[in-house]
DNA sequence: TGGGATCATTAATCCAGGTTAATCCAGCCG
DNA sequence: CGGCTGGATTAACCTGGATTAATGATCCCA
């Protein structure tokens, strides 16, 4: 399913293509990477920045008894700026999730291409904008949100960023994710996503198949109980064309 | 206590200002702001960069029944970048804590600043990185911290904070915060807040005078729980000289 | 074709932290 | 000096979600 968005014209890249040539030349040169594969553990010596070219890739920090909290997907055409305030360790373990493709681009070559196109600027600077603003809603729900605002919010905020990558939101999509995962990424336990999530496909908001293909039936509904709405949403998160 | 940061040289702004004579230039010009004022609200319209000069402010997010989240504390030489993902709204309400001081300067200007002194763009990755550090940390205990590991992560977080200001972490130092506010930062009741604190005192680990200048007694006892090491937690979230 | 894995689902039990409300304390103002 | 206000503190009680455990459903592989 993923697939499909190898070329860089097409998919989550669109943006950042548009914008400059390099960007084109280290999208072809992108590295394949096999699901489960843990790219940088939280501690490591790495100051590059990765550009996700395709698949899915998560952020995730944890305790020493191994207890786990996704900090973000990182989904085709992110930009990944994992290095901590010493510039020289990350903080964060990244794992790919689904198969995928991934750039590593030096601080100082980055630094250039930057220079160079003041378009990859401005598109990069609203890609960062909107991991932003998205980390921010996140914070409110994990601090003040219930269950099923935080399991509401996570499902729209997805299909949201799948819809900005040419995913039609009125259709099913896949999440390429346990429920563990998603208990990981909305500070919860398995069982209660499960229950959560069963609660809502009860009340027909939303449907699901194959245990994890995501339909949502009733939209205003969902988004009441995620305490969003969802073109103002779809605004901050979603990086705009500059 | 906070009005002897008012000159660039001293201070947070340390790492800014020996990067760029421009920054000087703002910092001398900042605008006074009183304690309570809201600078931003979340929706407004708004695209410039905020350079904190000297003062705490706040930036947070809200639900529509009022529960609030702080999403960052902004301290003396931090910058804020506010706006999403779509380039001109911002997702934050900002709010003076303390009588501040801060710079607006227009995103053009600011990008002709960073263009002109790669030293200054160096230290403003940092300081962007800390603060992504810093987020980072906060969502993990948000997601799967207990409320002991929360205040006493937040206790570390603001005094390492206060160090890299200046401030000696032996001392008593003085928090601008109500509990409720404390609470609103680590996604905790007030009157949980004042029953863990309490905890924390009986338990000599931390020392409380005038209701929330804090002394740290044992910084062993204070990291274990906390779930860090101070020194690994300093490199993260404290930019660095570069 | 029959184990093993790995996940999802559901029910039973428990507890950390929310809520409510009463009391206290300091600063402030008339 | 007395009342008022905004916070801190504490106790009593309740609930949302964790934990544990048992049961299914798929898929994989020998």
């Amino acid at each position: 399913m993923w697939q499909d968005q190898t070329r860089c014209a097409q998919g989550g890249m669109t943006a950042l293509c548009a914008a400059s040539e390099q960007i084109r030349t280290f999208a072809r040169t992108a590295q394949q990477i096999r699901a489960g594969t843990v790219i940088l553990q939280d501690g490591d010596e790495f100051d590059k920045v990765i550009l996700v070219v395709d698949g899915w890739l998560s952020s995730s920090k944890s305790f020493e008894d191994g207890e786990a909290q996704i900090i973000d997907f990182i989904l085709p055409g992110d930009i990944l700026y994992a290095t901590n305030g010493d510039g020289t360790t990350v903080g964060l373990t990244l794992e790919a999730i689904t198969d995928a493709r991934v750039s590593i681009v030096p601080v100082r070559t980055w630094q250039t291409m930057l220079k160079a196109s003041p378009d990859l600027a401005r598109a990069v600077g609203r890609i960062r904008a909107a991991a932003q603003a998205r980390t921010s809603e996140r914070l409110l729900r994990l601090g003040k949100g219930s269950a099923p605002m935080r399991i509401a919010f996570a499902i729209l905020e997805l299909s949201l960023r799948l819809r900005s990558l040419g995913h039609d939101m009125e259709e099913t999509f896949h999440l390429p994710l346990t429920q563990k995962a998603i208990g990981d990424y909305t500070g919860l336990s398995s069982v209660h996503v499960c229950r959560t999530m069963r609660r809502l496909v009860r009340h027909n908001i939303i449907e699901t198949s194959d245990h994890i293909d995501i339909r949502i039936l009733d939209l205003a509904a969902l988004s009441e109980i995620a305490g969003i709405d969802v073109e103002r949403l779809e605004q901050e998160i979603t990086p705009t064309a500059a």
